[in-house]
RNA sequence: GGUCCGGUAGUUCAAUUUGGUUAGAACGCCGCCCUGUCACGGCGGAGGUUGCGAGUUCGAGUCUCGUCCGGAUCGCCA
């Protein structure tokens, strides 16, 4: 039906009888001659209708936008002065000797050209024409060429691709699971899978040694602009390796990746604590493109009479930090109110400041809080930050996590609203995460998964749980989590030991995994892996920020597809073959 | 579950601050004209339950409450 894509047809083509399929783009009608721009997924050509073949030039009056047509005809070159060089098919025209309409189309919902931008709803609800638009259509095409070139470096790795189940079994742990029911198992269901984790170590111990997977992935929670309830994860394991095998795998995946699609080339990547980077960024996926760090000041401000400082710096849940951003005097009352509203909502109790104008200066400094502080303090604040004249300096005192918080969460703000952004692209690896962490029931729980390899001995690990870290490493890239991994525990009685400190007691890990600790009976390699949120990748690849704008069919924040109108009920019939009775009827949905 | 932002013509927006005549514009759409345009142009026309429901008021797109939808975010996401 064709013998060029539309975008494809070039001055070398001058003087051939073509064929070509695509959509009206656009229609230019004069009267006694019709233009059409005429668009597949490679580009635009026009098309030139005179009366000179009547009947073609009837069927191009009756074309509207989106018709989808055949032209067979011969290409020119544009006569002179007719040449649009702000088109990559510029030069020449097709003068359209037969066109066949294949299909009709009403007027589009939405326009399908660059000129106006259209609401994030109405492109999904018409998703097959928004994925028309080059804008949406270049970014798939961008995710396949980036899966493909995974593949390569991983196949190039000598990394098999294998495939694991989606339905599974629902596991005690992480996240909300999205429940199957079974109908030949009457009141039992699968799980979809929130990762292919045990499948993947399941396969290492039966020796497949280098597995990956494009796997998608379910989990049964709140989205957000980079989650979604179905996601795409480059998942990894392998045998008989240390993290730096997984590491060197990783960065080579990853510096493929960047060079190639981007023209950064990866240099060494700095590897922080998961106690540094709470230290220092109060989080653990910080931006480093962004040059501001926070600063532990506990000490300095321990026997203040100030008790907004001195009550945090004493209690050993609470901290107190000082961010120092330069140049960020300018900043005035009405911002720093913003500021302070925005670390409000993020639960702090306040933002208190001091504004460097004349350091060393009678009334050099300019703060509210000043009053409350000693001099040799303030001198030690200053000093310890090695402030400058025309610094800002922000202060976060109280519970922790939400100095933590609030104050990550206002490095990121000041980073973009002050325009402080030092590079493209700032990756980094946090290692050494804690095995777990404490529940607001003061329960422990892991930070990463059951799986994980303590870094310390079971001994160790039952008698100082708080303090004991993992084998455990995460790839950030720009403040975003783009992979995780970490060696796996491969000792049965190593695994019991984690699942009783978890407080799943032995009949329940027998009951949900005993399958795992009889695998890890049988012989099993030491082994470790990594997985990678392919949407993410594709996102900041792409240059947008929200993982939606690289998933052919998302869903909203609410969980649904507005295309297809899932999640939708099902008849009285079907529930009764998969014995579910519901509990609300329609009357109190509604 | 919480907080915040938004919802007006097919689309993108204005009118909301300070309630007041017939809710405007651009693009798109329809008709007529036009043989070199390319975001073609000219003339004419159609198109609105201001998301939905209550309330306040002589009067509500505008104020209040509820609700639905979309988005950002906290909680949540081993």
């Amino acid at each position: 039906m064709r013998s060029h894509h539309c975008g494809d047809i070039n001055s070398s083509d001058i003087g051939k009888d073509i064929e070509i399929s695509g959509w009206v783009h656009k229609r230019r009608d004069h009267g006694g001659v019709i233009f059409l721009d005429v668009r597949d997924l490679h580009g635009i050509v026009q098309v030139v209708c005179n009366p000179d073949h009547p009947n073609t030039f009837d069927l191009a009056d009756s074309c509207r936008s989106e018709f989808v047509i055949n032209i067979k005809g011969l290409v020119r070159a544009r006569i002179e002065g007719a040449i649009n060089s702000k088109m990559a098919t510029g030069e020449v025209e097709i003068e359209a000797k037969d066109l066949v309409i294949f299909s009709k189309a009403v007027t589009p919902k939405f326009p399908l050209d660059d000129y106006q931008e259209v609401n994030e709803d109405i492109r999904l609800k018409n998703r097959f024409l928004d994925l028309r638009r080059p804008e949406v259509s270049g970014r798939l095409l961008k995710r396949s060429k980036i899966t493909s070139r995974i593949r390569s470096v991983l196949e190039g790795n000598n990394f098999h691709e294998i495939e694991t189940p989606i339905l599974t079994r629902a596991t005690p742990e992480g996240a909300r699971d999205y429940l199957v029911p079974s109908r030949v198992h009457p009141g039992e269901f699968f799980a979809l899978p929130q990762s292919p984790q045990l499948f993947k170590q399941l396969l290492m111990v039966g020796g497949l040694d280098k597995y990956y997977q494009i796997a998608r992935c379910f989990r049964d929670e709140d989205l957000r602009a980079d989650r979604q309830p179905e996601f795409t994860q480059v998942d990894i394991e392998a045998s008989f390796v240390t993290t730096e095998d997984i590491i060197n795998l990783a960065e080579q995946m990853i510096s493929t990746l960047l060079s190639e699609f981007t023209n950064y080339t990866i240099g060494e990547i700095p590897r922080i604590t998961y106690k540094e980077a709470i230290a220092h960024y109060g989080c653990d996926k910080p931006d480093l493109r962004i040059p501001l760090q926070l600063k532990d000041i506990s000490e300095l401000v321990k026997n203040e009479e100030f008790k907004v400082f001195s009550g945090p710096a004493n209690d050993p849940a609470s901290r107190v930090v000082a961010l120092r951003v330069p140049k960020a005097s300018g900043l005035t009352r009405k911002n720093i109110d913003e500021y302070t509203d925005f670390v409000g909502k993020l639960g702090a109790k306040g933002l208190a400041y001091i504004k460097v104008v004349a350091l060393g200066e009678e009334n050099g400094l300019q703060s509210p809080i000043l009053k409350f502080l000693q001099q040799e303090t303030i001198d030690a604040i200053t000093s310890g930050l090695q402030v400058e004249n025309d610094d800002i300096i922000f202060f976060g005192a109280g519970n922790a996590n939400t100095v933590n918080l609030s104050m990550s969460s206002l490095i990121k703000k000041l980073g973009e609203e002050l325009d402080l952004i030092t590079c493209e692209w700032a990756p980094c690896w946090i290692v050494d995460f804690p095995m777990f962490e404490r529940t607001k029931e003061n329960q422990l729980t892991s930070l990463h998964h059951p799986f994980t390899l303590p870094a310390v001995s079971a001994e160790e690990l039952r008698s100082n749980p708080d303090e004991a870290l993992a084998c455990a490493y995460d790839f950030v890239l720009n403040g975003y989590e783009l992979g995780g991994g970490s060696l796996r525990v491969f000792d049965p009685i190593m695994q019991s030991e984690i699942f009783s400190i978890l407080g799943i007691s032995p009949d329940e890990a027998e009951e949900k995994f005993g399958f795992l600790l009889s695998a890890l009976s049988s012989g099993c390699p030491p082994h470790g892996g990594i997985a990678f949120g392919l949407d993410r990748i594709v996102m900041l690849l792409s240059g947008t920020t929200n993982i939606r704008d690289v998933i052919a069919f998302p869903k909203t924040q609410s969980a649904s597809c507005l295309l297809t109108d899932a999640p939708g009920e099902v008849t009285a019939e079907q529930l009764e073959e998969l014995h579910i009775k519901l509990t609300i009827d329609k009357e109190d949905k509604e």
